[in-house]
RNA sequence: AGAUCCUUGGUGCAAUGGCAGCAUGGCAGUCUCCAAAACUGCAGGUGUGAGUUCGACUCUCACAGGAUCUG
């Protein structure tokens, strides 16, 4: 395999740590308690909802009890009303990292959120002075009153690669190129491509839990029939109760969003269960593509273990063993 | 049984007799601090059979299927 040499030859003093991800609902939690169990393994939860408190229906959170003694980190850290973002991911997540090696323990990236994922694995750099608000909601305001186009202009002019890589629809995106401009005096395209280049920052195993398309959706349907059982609706209720607000990042989340309505009267449960449902498969189906794109991951797909998990286990076993010990 | 209306992508709807569109779902993709977010692309259709016409989703007839009313 010509893979690129010198990231392989670079990692062998880098700490080690193991990735278990996947589609929504593919079974990662089951088999990562397993993992950490055999590996010494403490769990780092990479779940852009999971870190939220009181959150735990909707996001199918797992129950202390599940836990069986492996410590988890990264979870309930939060208030719904608080943001999170890739950025404050990777500082808490490598610091998690450095603790868990100090106590001579394998750390356990777990979850949905590819997103995080790559911003730890590769060591993405954001700098918290590449942020400045205050110029984030004026562009907004500006694309509010003047369009999507007067903003697009405006990128073109400071940045025009990211201009032609952006499309001019996608305001958050223009929004954030043009605000790295801004911050920094330069094009985010070029802080992309150097970060791009950046070695990876972990000797990974990086696995990627998959299943035929067909079972999963099968899987999410379940699911979310279980999560309305559960009681998603007084969930939500709560969370709207104690000032948690649609806008904010916590309630976008597929589950919430699509309940709120329901609370107001603006259609039934059943809708929402269709909708959630619907926006889970095509959430699935947008990780799939992503962990596709990432290069260096080890898929797992069950039907090729015949879903029988003490062998996926045995599987994922030897690859740490083999990768990460050698 | 009779009368009236209806039949267009998987679903819900558009289209003076003149290039069959929209929404949604499906599939594929983008992504370097809101990522369970935001965004892009592709495929797919006139119920069947005749007729009128240069030309039919559109007009006529038959058939099939559906809806409503009458008995």
């Amino acid at each position: 395999m010509p893979d690129i040499p010198e990231r392989k030859t670079a990692s062998a003093d880098l700490p080690p740590l193991v990735i278990l991800t996947g589609p929504t609902a593919v079974g990662k939690t089951s088999l990562s308690i397993r993992l950490a169990g055999e590996l010494g393994g403490e769990i780092i939860s990479a779940d852009s909802v999971q870190v939220y408190r009181r959150m735990d229906i909707g996001s199918a959170k797992i129950l202390p009890d599940e836990m069986q003694g492996i410590p988890h980190h990264l979870i309930d850290i939060l208030e719904p009303t608080e943001s999170f973002d890739a950025f404050r991911f990777r500082e808490l997540a490598k610091e998690k990292a450095a603790q868990i090696h100090a106590r001579g323990k394998l750390p356990i990236v777990v979850g949905g959120t590819g997103f995080y994922i790559q911003a730890l694995l590769r060591d993405i750099h954001f700098s918290q002075q590449e942020t400045d608000e205050a110029y984030r909601q004026s562009l907004w305001e500006m694309a509010e009153r003047d369009g999507a186009q007067v903003l697009h202009e405006m990128l073109r002019k400071a940045d025009p690669e990211s201009a032609d890589a952006i499309p001019a629809e996608n305001i958050k995106r223009v929004i954030r190129a043009l605000e790295y401009h801004h911050t920094t005096g330069q094009p985010i395209s070029v802080h992309n491509r150097e970060e791009s280049l950046r070695p990876a920052a972990y000797r990974a195993c990086y696995f990627v839990l998959s299943d035929v398309r067909e079972r999963l959706y099968e899987r999410i349907d379940r699911r979310v029939d279980e999560m309305m059982e559960a009681g998603l609706e007084g969930e939500v209720r709560g969370l709207l109760e104690e000032g948690v607000t649609p806008e904010m990042t916590s309630m976008q989340a597929i589950g919430y969003k699509e309940m709120v309505p329901v609370i107001r009267g603006a259609y039934t449960a059943e809708e929402a269960a269709y909708r959630i449902k619907r926006n889970t498969r095509h959430f699935a189906k947008r990780q799939l593509t992503w962990f596709r794109r990432e290069g260096d991951v080890i898929w797992v797909p069950k039907d090729r273990y015949g879903y029988d998990e003490d062998a996926i286990l045995r599987e994922l076993i030897r690859q740490v063993k083999e990768t990460l010990c050698s």
